[in-house]
DNA sequence: GATGGACTTGCAATCGATTTCATGATGTGT
DNA sequence: ACACATCATGAAATCGATTGCAAGTCCATC
C-alpha cells in the first residue's frame, strides 16, 4: 500500500544509488530531483518517478553542507536563571505554535532552542553553529545589550519584545505602552483610583506597560505611588505570593493591572484567599489574552496581543531579512477585552 | 563584553582557521575540541581557548554529514485533513513543551515537524530526510497501519498513544479505558444513569476511552444506549454543535463523559446557552486536565494524564531505542481529578 | 558537407568535520 | 647503543549532494 517498493532496511539510499537504477550520473538525478530545465521533461520525470518507488529523500545534512543553508528557523526561548524550568508558560506555547504554523507554511524546519541566558555568548553560540538560516527569539528578557551586539553582526534575526529607543535589532511586538494606558484608563473609568502595578519594570516589554500604566495616571491628575508598584515575577508561584504580600501589607488598593494573565490569574487566587472579593473590592486587569483568561472565573478582562499575526509578521519580515532587506519593527495594536474581572462600568 | 576577539562579519570560522590560529592541523583541532586523550591535555586546552576567543563553533551540518548523526529529535503532529489548522490545541503544546525539556536535557535538538498525513508516505519521508536520530509522534491519529508499517523498518521511534493489541511500535500514552471507568464509575456514584460519550471512538485513544466508559456501565448493569454515543469531533466548534444537537434532540441524558477537556469546555457551553445548568441539570467530566480546567467555571472535572512524566517516558524510551534496545510500550496510570462540573456526591 | 548553435550529460571540485592510517619523535629496558 | 613500545601529529579519505565547466550529440542552415 505504500510507495516503497525497495525494503532494504539498513543502508539508507543515496543520490548514486538512484542515479545506479535509472542509468543516469548522479549530476542528472540531482538536476532532475530539482526540476531543473537543463534535463529534458521526460527524463526528468523517469528519474523523479524511479526516486519516489524507491523512497528515495535526499539526505538533508549533506544538502545544507554544500548549500550552506539549512531550509531550518531557530526558535529561541532565553530561559531564566531559575535553572530547569518548563517550558509550560502558556504565552510561550501559544506563540510557538503559530511561529511554527507560519514557518512550515514555507516548507522550512522549526528547531526549538532552550537557552539558559545566563552563560555568556549564549546567542552567539547558536548563531555561528550554522544550525539555521534565521533565528526568531522569543522575548527579550533581561538580554538587550546581547541582542544588539548580535544584530550588528548578524541580520537574520528577529525579536518578539518591545521597541526600545536605539536599538539594532528588528523586533516586533505589541504596542505595550499603549496597552497599559487602555487597562488603566478603563480601570480608572470603573471609578478605581488605587491602581496596584503587579510586575517587573526592569524587562522591557514590562517596563513599557508600566510606562502607559504612569501615563494614563498622571493624565487623570493622578501621582503613581510607589507603594503600588509589586515587582511580581512571571511565575505563578512567585506572582501569587507577591500578590498575597500585596494584600496583607495593608497598603490600600482598589485594583490591579497585571503584566501579564498569569500573574493576574495568580493575583485573583490569592486575593480570593485573602478574603477580598473579585471585582467587588478589587478590579483586575490581565496582559496576553491567553487561552485561559476567558475560562477563568471570574473571566479575566485583559489586553488582547494577537499572537496569530504577530507570528505570521515575524516570520515574514525574518524571510524578508534572509533575502538582504533591511526591515525596520514593527509595533501591533492591542486590544482591550472588558469580561468580568474589573466589575461593570461606573459601579462607584 | 563579550568573549568574541575576531569580529570579522562575512565568512564564518572553519576548523581549518582555528587550526591556522594554533599552528596545528585541523584533525588536531578536532580531536582537542572533542576532549580527545589523543591530544595531551596541555595543548588540549590551550587549542579549546583559541578556538573559545575565536567564537569558533563546530559546524551542524559537516558535522552530521560524517558522523551520520544528527543529534536531533523530531517531534511530528500528524495534522488533521482540515488544512492549515493551527496548532494550537493546548494539550499538544503543553506535550511539546514538556518533551522540549526532556530532550534538550539530553543536549538533543527539538526540530517540529507538522505534517498533513493525507499524502502516502509521509512518515517515511522523514524517516528517510535522515536530519533526526529518533522520532517522537503525538497522538496515533488514524495512522495504526502506517505507524505499524515504519516500526518495522525504523525502530527509533515512541508513540504518544493508545496501545493497541498487536501493534509493533513502541508507544507510551494513559490507560485511557481505566481512566474512562474511573471517570464514568465516579459519575454513576453520584446518582447519574443516563451518561452520553462526546467523542470519536474510532481514534485509538478515544476507541479506549469508550470501551472504559462502556465497561463501567455495564458493570452498574447498564447497558450503554447507542443514542448517547456523540461522535463529536476534536475541534472546538465541532464539539460545540455536537453538544448543542444533542441537547436539541430531546434525548434524555444527565451526564457526559467527554473525550478531552476541549470537547468537555465547549460542551458545557453549549449547555449553558441551552438553558441547562452544569453540574445540576448535567454532569460533565473530561479528559486531560489541561492548564484551562481547573480555572474554567465550573472548575471541570477530568481524567489527568501527567504530560511531564509521560515526555520524560518517552524521550528515555527513545534514547534506550536510539541506542539498541527493544523497548516495550509504557502505560501511565491515569487520575481522576474531582471539582464542580458533576456537583457533589449523592445529590439526587 | 561544413559550420554553428542548442541541447544533454558527466567529471570533478566543493561544502566542513571526523577518523583511519602512517610517519616521525620520544622514551624505556637490556 | 640498539630494539621496541609509546606518544604526537598530520595527510588523505570519507560522509552525500550540488554545480561550474567542458565534452559530446544532434539538427538546421548556408
Amino acid at each position: 500500500m505504500t510507495t516503497t517498493r525497495q525494503t532494504g532496511g539498513s543502508t539508507p539510499l543515496k543520490m548514486a544509488d538512484i542515479a545506479r537504477l535509472a542509468q543516469v550520473s548522479a549530476s542528472t538525478v540531482s538536476r532532475a530531483l530539482a526540476d531543473s530545465a537543463l534535463i529534458p521533461e521526460a527524463k526528468r520525470l523517469e528519474i523523479q518517478k524511479i526516486a519516489a518507488e524507491a523512497g528515495y529523500v535526499v539526505n538533508q545534512s549533506a544538502r545544507s553542507l554544500r548549500l550552506r543553508r539549512t531550509e531550518t528557523i531557530a526558535v529561541v526561548l532565553p530561559i531564566g536563571h531559575e535553572a530547569g524550568q518548563l517550558i509550560t508558560d502558556p504565552f510561550f506555547l501559544e506563540m510557538l505554535g503559530h511561529l511554527a504554523d507560519a514557518i512550515t507554511l514555507r516548507d522550512y524546519q522549526v528547531l526549538i532552542t532552550r537557552m539558559a541566558r545566563t552563560s555568556p555568548g549564549w546567542l552567539d553560540r547558536i548563531v555561528r553553529s550554522q544550525r539555521q538560516d534565521g533565528i526568531i527569539v522569543i522575548g527579550q528578557s533581561d538580554q538587550h545589550a546581547v541582542l544588539d551586539e548580535t544584530a550588528s553582526r548578524y541580520p537574520a534575526m528577529v525579536v518578539w519584545g518591545g521597541q526600545i529607543a536605539g536599538q539594532r535589532y528588528c523586533s516586533v511586538g505589541t504596542d505595550n505602552a499603549g496597552g497599559g494606558r487602555a487597562a488603566v484608563a478603563h480601570l480608572l473609568s470603573l471609578g478605581r483610583r488605587r491602581i496596584a502595578f503587579l510586575g517587573q519594570p526592569e524587562l522591557p516589554e514590562i517596563g513599557l506597560r508600566h510606562a502607559g500604566y504612569q501615563q494614563a495616571l498622571r493624565q487623570a491628575g493622578i501621582e503613581p505611588d510607589p507603594a503600588l508598584l509589586v515587582p511580581a515575577h512571571f511565575t505563578t508561584e512567585a506572582a501569587y505570593e507577591a500578590a498575597r504580600a500585596l494584600a496583607a501589607s495593608g497598603t490600600p488598593f482598589d485594583a490591579v493591572f497585571a503584566a501579564s494573565d498569569l500573574i493576574a490569574l495568580a493575583a485573583i487566587k490569592a486575593f480570593t484567599a485573602a478574603g477580598l472579593r473579585v471585582p467587588e473590592d478589587v478590579s483586575v486587569v490581565g496582559f496576553d489574552d491567553v487561552p485561559m483568561a476567558a475560562g477563568a472565573s471570574p473571566a479575566l478582562t485583559t489586553v488582547r496581543q494577537d499572537l496569530g499575526r504577530a507570528a505570521r509578521t515575524m516570520v515574514d519580515l525574518l524571510f524578508r531579512r534572509i533575502a538582504g532587506d533591511e526591515t525596520p519593527s514593527a509595533t501591533l495594536p492591542p486590544e482591550l477585552v472588558v469580561r468580568a474581572s474589573c466589575g461593570r462600568s461606573r459601579p462607584a
